[in-house]
Parts: structure tokens; sequence; C-alpha cells
DNA sequence: ATGAAAGCGCTAACAG
DNA sequence: CTGTTAGCGCTTTCAT
């Protein structure tokens, strides 16, 4: 590996003033500068970062006038479009801010969360970005050592960090309401179980699913309807799984006249499923679905949604973060709820 | 920060002692060990990754005799079904092995994936894994200090890493015949065109996409079909771009009984388009795709397509990385191609 | 069995 | 304008 040392000798000079002339300092005669910027290239010169970390423990440095920074992106699934297209989005807006976006897979479990900060994101990161964490505040505050981080899409009590948030309640209700008032009476619901089959899911009553729920509710009490009636058909939220769900409960699914789908992924499974019991969509039962992924649009049929706002949760996202790592002061905590529009297409 | 020298002074030892113990050598009194354990959990020490590479420009230990490594994952998009399925997969399969992965996005872009390496990857982790590189094996060899390394699907001819390929050319090959036993005498091709629009992508003739190609004519030419008749329009590789393509290419796309599409993405903005045309798949045009993504099995119809088995690849990938970093020695170069099969859905 | 010293590559603080 | 010193958290080496 070739060190500061290295170029300092062959250009000359110290280590000291190859340091600076490579961070930009001003603090060096032109000529010289010149000498070890060439010496640099020749030997193929390549900054260790990690050393950096050692004197500072902050990662982020500026050379040459652009900062220099990694944030640390944890996100629960990499295989669905939801969540990657919210990684691509956020990974493009750091890069625009001069910030290079490392991503990792929690698939919703605390100890590889608590694995991704103490082994990556804590060590490497100027900040973190966690999207449906499992982890209180307070431990992610301690394991990441007081780094900035922001989260995403989790709204437990303890929010003492700024957070982002998909406008679950309301964006279901609409929806709800947008098939109410389309002449639909008979709504079912698809998605009402967890990710997770584990106990923490249905304790966590703040998680995503229930204020969606909770949305839905609301909905059904102002318009009359008993919630107690309303058919809510239990799935993971995943295509194979709510086709399955259709098939299996297919009784209750022929009862409706509309299906209120938890995510696009999920109504893309209901909609296959529907096709499976010579049902069609939108003709003997219309379908929608919750968060207006690209494909979305590509479907047949194309597939009503409520669109979240998915690039501007990630631009707010990187913004919030940087402007912590920037502004050490301690500002409050902000809290963004996204925008959002009921898409119509042709499934609803 | 928790340091080992604070352990040490609530342990009442010194700070080598902590390290020794903590690393799980067996020259310390299992007293004292104790102690240091008990002292490390009451203070919530956290091993400093950053500072052992310093020392020792590996990043992997062993800690209590688990490996505990990181493996960079570079990805061109992750807002795709294909690379962000392959990444959760190989994120995944390195988690059994206990490496942690991080992944990040290239976009296609060499300048992007240079500065991947050096800021994060060749810091930070064990080994590369690279999918679909811009860059020279020379200059990843270089860039990343000669760290272990595996290409996906990266066909140039200087091969002196380790690679996997999926099956482009037999795969394309076989989807043309298939369709050809079906009946089909008037086949198009989608998604002639590159991802990029630069003059790279088309210098570049050892690519996936022209392996594709290459595949198709070769059934071409063997089932007497004169190549340069062959309709080719020309697309990125994604459902938006598909979709206006088909509508762009009406009368082309109109001549054809059977399009064999270059991704499953494509695949679905084709059948899309030819909705919009008033066409249906499969009773007027059958459709064929390559990937074998997940949502494949779940589109309406289903889509009939290269399956390529992705798991695999994965599998594979993590495999020889993983061999690379414990064994030093210089193996010969690897180059694996991965399984498919063609599978038979509703679209042709 | 334990620890002191040296050093990994880099930079902040200060000296010349 | 340039260089020296010291130190970041840890491990390797070598005494004790």
């Amino acid at each position: 590996m070739v060190t500061m040392k290295d170029v300092g000798r062959e250009a000359g000079v110290s280590a000291m003033t190859v340091s600076n002339v490579l961070r930009g300092n001003d603090n060096v005669a032109p000529e010289t500068a010149k000498r070890v910027r060439e010496a640099a290239d020749r030997l193929h010169y390549r900054l260790n970062t990690t050393s950096l970390s050692a004197r500072s423990l902050r990662v982020s440095t500026s050379r040459r006038g652009r900062t220099f920074g990694t944030i640390g992106l944890a996100i629960f699934e990499l295989d669905r479009p939801y969540p990657s297209q919210l990684a691509s989005l956020i990974s493009q807006a750091a890069e625009k801010r001069g910030y290079q976006t490392v991503v990792q897979e929690t698939r919703i479990n605390a100890e590889n969360e608590r694995s991704i900060i103490e082994r990556v994101s804590n060590q490497f990161c100027d900040g973190l970005i966690f999207s449906s964490s499992r982890l209180s505040a307070a431990e992610i505050e301690q394991l990441s050592n007081h780094r900035p981080t922001v989260l995403l899409d989790d709204d437990r009590p303890q929010h003492d960090i700024d957070t982002i948030l998909t406008p679950s309640e309301i964006g279901a209700q609409q929806a709800i309401e947008y098939l109410w008032a389309s002449g639909k009476r008979h709504i079912g619901i698809v998605g009402g179980l967890g990710e997770g089959s584990d106990e923490h899911e249905t304790a966590d009553s703040y998680d995503t699913r229930h204020r969606r729920l909770m949305g839905c509710r609301k909905a059904f009490e102002e318009l009359g309807v008993d919630w107690w009636e309303v058919p809510i058909i239990p799935t993971l939220w995943n295509d194979v799984e709510a086709r399955e769900a259709v098939n299996r409960y297919a009784d209750v699914v022929r009862s409706c006249d509309a299906l209120f789908c938890m995510t696009d992924t999920t109504a893309f499974g209901v909609i296959r499923g529907l096709k499976d019991l010579g049902l069609s969509v939108p003709e003997d039962i219309a379908v929608m679905g919750f968060d207006g992924i690209e494909m979305s649009a590509t479907m047949v049929p194309s597939l009503t949604t409520v669109a979240v706002d998915i690039p501007m949760v990630a631009q707010k996202a990187v913004d919030m973060l940087i402007e912590r790592i920037d502004d050490e002061s301690d500002r409050e905590r902000q809290r963004i709820v996204a925008d959002f529009h009921i898409e119509r297409r042709e499934s609803a």
C-alpha cells in the first residue's frame, strides 16, 4: 500500500505536506503542491480512509472542496419493490450531495440490526437511516455512539429521533373512502397479518400495519359500517402469500366487491389469486393497493393505489440526515409525513 | 466511546489483556478473563473495527470462535427486481457464513465504481462482489489492493478474476427454439439497445446484451432464418421504456406472433404495451422473458421465461469469495455458468 | 500469565 | 510555507 510517507519521499517533502496538498489546504506553495500531486499520481496513491476515523472518530472529510462522506442505510428487505426503490432513491439523493450510501438488509431482525450498527454503520458512516427498525430509539442512540440518525416509517412512542412517516392512516382511510365513493359496499381488507410471524409484531401496536388498519377503521366508522363486520384476510405482504390467501379465503373474497390491499405487492398477488378463482379485475371485483411502486402502472390491469411520494421520502431522509451531520447543534427532532395521492387507474 | 483501556481500568488489567480475552486467546487466567468480560459487558464495550485495519490491513477477525467479516457488493441497480433479488440472496447467503454484506449501487458508472472501491469496499471489506462492472479486471485489482473479488455476469476477455455468468447465450438460444417449437414463425426481439446510452456500451461487445443477442442469432441461423430479417426493437431494459417502445414500433410488433424480451421486467412493459395496442397475450402474440424473477409467476398472464437459478448465482458468489478470503493461496481462477431452465407458463 | 513499547496511516496543533 | 510531535484504538512483539 502506498502511504503519504511514500508520496512525500517521492516528492521530497514530508507526509504532512502531502496531507495538506491532497486535502486542498492552501498553505502550500503552488510549486510544491504540483510536485506532490504528480508524485501521488505516479505512485497511484489512494487515501486510506480507515485511518481518518481513528484520529477523528468522524468519517467525513472534505477533499478538494468536495465533502466525502458515507451514509448507512439499514432496510428491512431488498427483494421487494418498495424498499428497493427507496434504497435506490436514497442512494442517488445522497450521491448528489457527495455522500456514498451503503445499504444493508435487516430482514426485520433486531439482532441483524445490532450487528449492522456495530460492525459497519457505526464504524464507517457519518450517519444512519433506519427503515422499519425493531430497535428502540434509545438502543440505536447507544449502539451508534449517538451518530446522526433518521428513522423511516417507525411510529413508536419514543420519537427522540428524526422520523419520516408514510401516510399510513390517512392514506388507508382515503382508499376506503375512494372505494366507497365508487359504489362499493362490500369492501374487504387484505394483509391483516404481519410480515414476521413472531409475537413482537403483534405486541407492537404502533407499526405500519396497525396504522393502516386504523385508517380503514376510521373510514368505515365514519361511513357507518361496523368495523367488526369488515372481512380481513390475513397474509404476509408479498405476492406469493397474498395469492395463496385469496385462494384459501375464496368464500370471503367472493362476498366482496372490492379489496383494499396493504401494499402494491400484496395487490399483485391478490389480482393473480382472483384470476385463479375465475374472477376478473375490476369487472367482478375492484382491487386497490398502497405504496405506488413503479410497476403498479405497468401491471395489467394497472393498479389503483395510494401512491406515496417515495422520492420525497428519500430526499427528505437524506436532507435531514446531512443537516444533522453538518450541524451538530441539538435542533429539535423533526417528524415528517410524506405526501401521497390516490392514483386512479384501471383496477378500481 | 468505550475503549479497551476503559475496560481494562474497570477490570484492573491492561488494555492488552482485554484484547487477549476478547479475542479468545487462551493465555489468560480464567479468573481474569471472567472479570474482563464482565467489565466489558457492564461498560457496553464495542470493538472498534476501524483500528483493526490500520494494524493489519485485514478487516476480518475471529472473536469467540465466530468469524466476523464483511463483504462488499457493488450492484448496478437497486430498483429493479433482478438485481435487488440477487442482492438480497447474496446478503442472506453471506449471513449464514457469518459475513455481513454491504450493498452499493453503481448505476453502471465507472466513476461510481471507483469511488465505491476506494471509499468503502477497499477499506472495510474482506472481499468484493461486482455485478456488471464497467472496470477492467486490472483496475479492480489495483484499486482494491488485490482484495479477493468475484465478478458477476461480466464476460470480458480479461478474466483474471473468479466469475459467475448467467447463461445468456444458451438461454436466449433455447428461448427462441422454444417459441419456434410452439409454432411461432415471426419472432421479434425486444431490448436490442443498451441500458446506458453512452458509447461505452456499444463498444463493449462482450456484455450481456450482446451475448443474449448472439444466442438468438445462433438459434435463428440453425433454424434457417436470416438473422438480418429478425425484427429487433431497441429499448432500455425496464418496463416503462419497453412499453413506450412497443407503442412506438407498433407496426413491427403487429407483424410478429411472438416477442422474446431481454429481461422479465422488459417483458412486463411489453405485455402492458401490447394491451395498449389492443393485443392480448398469449392469444394474439406470445411473450417470453429472461431472468425468472419472482414476480414473473404472479403476473397476469404469468410469464414464460428463461429462469436463471438466481439463488445459485448468489450462493456460488458467496462461496467462491469466502474460499478466496480464507485461502490466500493462488488457486486457479474459476468461471461458473449458472443453471437455468425454460419455465413454461401462460404467456407463451 | 500479564503488560510495556512500538507502530499501523493519518491529521490537529504547534514550532520554526 | 513546511516540518515535528503526539495521539486516535488496537495488535504484534518481546519483556517481565
